[in-house]
DNA sequence: GAAGAAAACGGATGATCCATCCGTTTCTGG
DNA sequence: CCAGAAACGGATGGATCATCCGTTTTCTTC
């Protein structure tokens, strides 16, 4: 941690700054891409383990992610863009009801058939600034759809917004449990958990 | 994993076998009491470290328990045995529908309370063999008491028992997720979302 | 209570994993 | 094309892991 490793920039959720140079967006992609895999398939991700099925040096693995958590993070940008995206649409949505609940099906779903999601949406701090900033647009967007909801006086007392990532998260994580064999099991698990938690939330 | 560390046996949880020599029974206690002090204060589990606070030699510690996870289970056994009890203090219960709350409630806040046993009671498979008996118990005791409260018609149809686990382990997650300053903010929580999943729960 | 067999002990050690440092290479702006 | 800056790579010291085996403790039998 002496060792000037420089704050990182400029890649999927762009955080401006001055443009990286050409052959370290090279690597930078090739990195994120072998923690594409990685995360797929659910391997724990090993940094000196990445560089060599990257073909590059460890520092450089470390120059851009200094931890796997950061690198996760990376890979879940993707991830995160399109579900800002859906909020967007969402927020777009005549039915205030509808519009929430449409959100949360796509973030269930989003996580598990994104393992790189999960952390990402559970950590209490983000360890790039580019993802502590998709994150604020993400939280943003979710405040207006669930004031929206709440206002409409769609939501039993009590509920508050605070409680709804928790919530969402702890549904991911019932899903992920549930012993399904294929993966359209655990999505349609998602789903299932989703609805009673709907259910138990709506005002009546 | 080629030299022969016998299998567990003999210790809180009672999976009869060869009682454990004088010696090993005193090292083993000091093991799990170690283990239980930085699953409690949330620290890491290393085996080594344990056996250094232990005062015990490493080997020592890895015939006892091949794995962090095999530990925190022998340190979780203690707080299965209270849930066992409670299952079967539920049982007697009249109400079929007090009785299967009564219990969530517990298995949650036990779950916020005791740090050893998220990882057990979520774990698809146990190390230790008496971890195994004990999660049997407790599976067969809420067997009944979910089928009580099934066969009343209290719960909504489309939820089985095979949800059950993941959403109590969902739910504790939730909690878990809750910014809370003190620890009984959290339990709160737990509460809190309990509430929100039974309500989804309930036949109307 | 002594002796032999069996069980358990301890810690040195080789293997693996981690992350930094710094000499070299690649890039960019002028 | 050149100079300065940025990024690279991999050798390496440090940390962690988990096994092996020579020694000690306990149990059993007489």
């Amino acid at each position: 941690m002496s060792h000037p490793i420089p704050v990182d920039r400029a890649y999927a959720g762009e955080v401006t700054g001055p443009a990286l140079r050409k052959d370290a967006a090279r690597n930078r992609q090739r990195i994120v891409e072998i923690g594409r895999e990685l995360v797929a398939e659910g391997t724990p991700i090993q940094l000196n383990e990445v560089a060599r099925a990257a073909g590059v040096g460890v520092a450089t693995v470390y120059r851009h992610f200094p931890t796997p958590q950061a690198l996760i993070e990376a890979v879940a940008a993707e991830g995160l863009e399109t579900l800002i995206q859906a909020a967007e649409q969402a927020v777009e949505q005549d039915d205030p009801w509808t519009a929430f609940r449409d959100f949360l099906v796509r973030i269930v779903d989003a996580q598990l058939s994104d393992a790189a999601l999960p952390p990402v949406l559970s950590a209490p701090t983000a360890a790039l600034p580019g993802t502590a900033q998709l994150l604020d647009q993400l939280s943003s967007l979710f405040t207006r759809l669930f004031e929206r909801a709440a206002d409409a006086g769609r939501l039993a007392p009590g509920v508050t917004l605070a409680d709804m990532t928790p919530l969402i998260c702890g549904i991911a994580f019932s899903a992920r449990m549930h012993p399904a064999v294929d993966p359209q099991g655990q999505a349609a698990a998602g789903r299932h958990y989703l609805d009673v938690v709907l259910n138990g939330l709506r005002a009546r």
